[in-house]
DNA sequence: TATATCGCTACTCAAACAGTAGCAAGGAGA
DNA sequence: TCTCCTTGCTACTGTTTGAGTAGCGATATA
């Protein structure tokens, strides 16, 4: 009924050890969690500018997903708005790497249209 | 009906411009996404044994996730099983780090053994 | 007082996930 | 050939999560 936020030491959705990079992977394996991380990077932001940057995501989502980035210590609200922490800042640096590293994994790919399903005879 | 596999390009869950940085996010924050990586990263391995190693994923979702994967050029399937392609390892380079400051924001968080909800008056 | 914005909560409905059972294909051994 | 085992799934059921929309209380501003 609580809603879950994976903290390592706790058994959480991924991981019932609750070793840290597994409860690191089920709080950034949700929807918007790294999105949010992303954008917060730039700078400060309110949360209905979190809101549009982020495609018109639910306000639902993202107040969970705000509430467990906080509780986890990566988030903060400070006067104007809601901002990455010190540590928020030390995850995103780790992140940065993966902007460039996408644009290269997409001119990569098979430029089809649609998903393809893996045949199976 | 069709699964959706996130590409950059396509809009997908989390994205509707398709970004490359966004179509990754959203393709990585799937449940035992980020897991599987990291798993793997050690050897390949079986269906199974990735099962077991990852604390029982339903095989539907492991399922899901792999043709995933795959079909996002980070995984393929070779004689011993399942492993990382040479883009997967890439990710897993970027990835590794989090392994490490996982550990470090484990111990920085406050040891409560329940997830607080945020107060409010 | 009206009005506008902000951070949400409440709802409904669809998609994703968990958990379990079991099947088809392939190999090993008798 | 006939078991017996492993592997890679598919099928099914029930719960959780997410999408999408409406709107409320609080605060600020005119």
């Amino acid at each position: 009924m609580t809603p879950q936020i994976p903290k390592p030491g706790n058994p959480v959705r991924g991981s019932k050890t609750g070793k840290p990079i597994m409860a690191l992977f089920d709080l950034l394996g949700r929807s918007w969690a790294l999105g949010v991380v992303w954008k917060l990077s730039r700078s400060s932001m309110t949360f209905r500018q979190i809101q549009e940057s982020c495609e018109k995501v639910s306000p639902t989502v993202l107040n969970r997903r705000l509430k467990e980035l906080t509780s986890s210590g990566l988030v903060e609200r400070g006067a104007s708005g809601y901002r990455l922490t010190a540590t928020g800042i030390e995850l995103f640096e780790l992140l940065k790497p993966f902007g460039i590293w996408s644009t290269k994994w997409a001119e990569g790919l098979p430029k089809d249209d649609r998903n393809e399903t893996v045949t199976r005879p």
